[in-house]
DNA sequence: CACTGCAATGTAATGGATTACATAAAACCG
DNA sequence: CGGTTTTATGTAATCCATTACATTGCAGTG
């Protein structure tokens, strides 16, 4: 064994570049690198692991011959015998999303600085898919999951569940959850639009059974309330939170005959198809109306006119779940937080004071 | 091991729904499921893996008992015994851009269809990070790779590296791709410009090191050559690809009281920028000046004016790069090739006949 | 000097499944 | 009916690293 290794390649090695040769790399296991090496796998493993525990010149002698033979301990055994993949879920509806991007972004981030790395859970809004991702980690081949819904997967594990909830939030639940507060931002964003003078404000609303869009509605009553601004149902639509669902909300509302002179919408995709509902009618944004979007995704800045919104800390939402992640996973007993982090309304071009508005002819 | 097994539940059991349950839930193992439905471990194990070589009785009786403890196979276990994680990573530089999400997304649909599951390996253009990545290869804990890049990490395992290259392609590599033609592609693209009648062509480059920027650039070229125009270097500017980079090209071509009527960009988020620069400078797309991206991410449809741009078929990349590299990961000995996706010119509102041009006062 | 304690290393158990090989039972065949 | 397949199942080796426990040698101490 110990021939084999030092045939190929004699004693005068300075030849570290040849973890790129084309032929003769071998998968090596820790057993022939302690033969190599003439010690046993134990100081081998714990070279590589612990190398304060292994003198000096053991140690060096080791690393010499791990860097010579390219040797990469094998990931599957180690983590069988440590039980622990050093891999997170992450689930989200749609990676084609930018919100969700620049979240995943911020997991990936913060993954990465730990040794963790993120396995892509796109669900497509399947359960089954949901489920199936969450099984991997009752299969142990993850560790824990972000999950960026608004429902938890059944994960049958003992103990703590290894989940945090991004962006959303599970109400009544253990769950640790990072978001931002969806009530007072959404109320920001619809007082901002009454100190420009409007009274007429729809709503394009994100689907009810998501949490966070019944917080961001809530929020539009409350600031309506604040103002003695009488909420007009009439002046609520609902979509899935796509470009194309905003666009038919508001051709729906101007269909309709409805009379506004601002829109807040759930978030900037639906923003920015109402912008083009809007403006395909001929109206003038904002003079005619004013738009407010949610999230500050990287395109709103670049619509024209550049779209007023509340901006969530994305990358932020992102990083912080991951750490709580981590956090729970190398202590089950700390306790599930929910923290909240801060939005802000970022006023661009989108909105201004109050103008005839459509119905106002 | 079978007593504690049958304790807790009796045999009465139409408690499927159980795996919900806070507490009780424990972690098998094939041994305890063999005892408790009184088979050997093989039995169980085949009783999952190949049900059709077990005997009908045997089989409902171990399934019974799966199900009713929730037994779930350890899968670093089975992954460590038959040398495959089903895992592949997924390298590109950022994941908040649109394009790459997309082709992203093509990859996690194949990928989930045959039972694998995609890492995610964003890079932000370190070389360590992209070696990390590729480093789980040889550690086995990951299958393979799809690169997004025009480089290929040196990856130490035996035989046949497991590596996929999309959207861009190492040249003179054994290594399987799958891209479009862009050569042609951007040539298309200017074709058209021309035909709008359009001579001082812009064109707003992406980064040289890349082999697919500098096929685009080839291919304006071309077609100028094409309609005997002359190539005026003073017309290309370089960017990274960032919307900021467009923009700034653009500020620039404009500030040196260069004349042009019309502006080819590498990718759609340059154009995004170019447009932002040209309305910013108080001149009308297209009229004053026609724009033309390259990719047709999603927001490309929704400026204003919508762009037109060489619309990649981005899912059906991903999915083929997927594809391949189960092919490979299935029989090392397919031989590479190189596969050439179609691209299509999708014209929308930013181009129009020649106009006045800035330059031209 | 005998004894304790620590440092360095080794031996072997362990994690949990898969699967080659062995065996037993049943089916088939002339 | 003896012999050959076929079918169903079991036994035990295997994948490869980690680590509890055992061992050895040496320094320190009364």
């Amino acid at each position: 064994m110990s021939a084999q290794g030092s045939r190929r390649k004699g004693q005068g090695g300075d030849d570290t570049r040849t973890d790129v040769a084309p032929q003769p790399v071998r998968v090596r296991t820790v057993k022939e690198i302690a033969a190599i090496a003439n010690v046993s796998v134990a100081t081998v493993s714990r070279a590589l692991q612990r190398p304060e525990v292994v003198s000096e010149e053991t140690r060096r002698r080791i690393h010499e011959v791990v860097k010579r033979l390219g040797y990469t301990p094998n990931a599957m055994a180690r983590n069988l015998r440590t039980a622990r993949t050093r891999l997170v879920v992450a689930l989200l509806p749609d990676i084609a999303n930018p919100f969700f991007s620049e979240v995943i972004r911020g997991i990936e981030q913060v993954a990465y600085e730990n040794g963790y790395s993120v396995l892509l859970g796109e669900t497509q809004s399947s359960l089954v898919r949901e489920q199936s991702y969450a099984d991997m980690v009752a299969a142990r081949q993850a560790d824990g999951i972000i999950t960026m819904f608004h429902r938890v997967p059944p994960i049958p594990v003992e103990g703590r569940l290894p989940v945090v909830n991004a962006c959303e939030y599970v109400k009544d639940s253990a769950i640790s959850s990072v978001y931002v507060d969806n009530v007072a931002a959404a109320t920001a964003a619809v007082d901002y639009l009454v100190t420009l003078g409007h009274r007429d404000i729809a709503f394009v609303a994100g689907p009810a059974t998501s949490p966070i869009c019944v917080d961001r509605e809530q929020g539009y009553r409350l600031a309506l309330q604040r103002a003695n601004i009488p909420a007009n149902p009439a002046l609520v639509a609902v979509g899935d939170f796509s470009i194309e669902a905003g666009e038919r909300a508001v051709e729906l509302l101007l269909s309709q005959g409805q009379s506004f002179s601002a829109v807040f919408c759930s978030n900037d995709e639906m923003a920015i198809g109402a912008m083009r509902a809007l403006l395909s009618r001929g109206l003038r944004i904002p003079e005619d109306v004013s738009v407010v979007g949610f999230d500050d995704i990287r395109f709103s800045r670049y619509t024209s006119p550049a779209l007023t919104t509340v901006s969530q800390p994305k990358t932020a939402l992102g990083r912080e779940a991951m750490t709580m992640l981590i956090e729970i996973l190398n202590d089950p007993d700390v306790p599930p937080r929910k923290r909240v982090l801060s939005a802000e309304l970022v006023v661009r071009g989108s909105t201004g004071p109050r103008g005839r508005g459509p119905g106002a002819r």
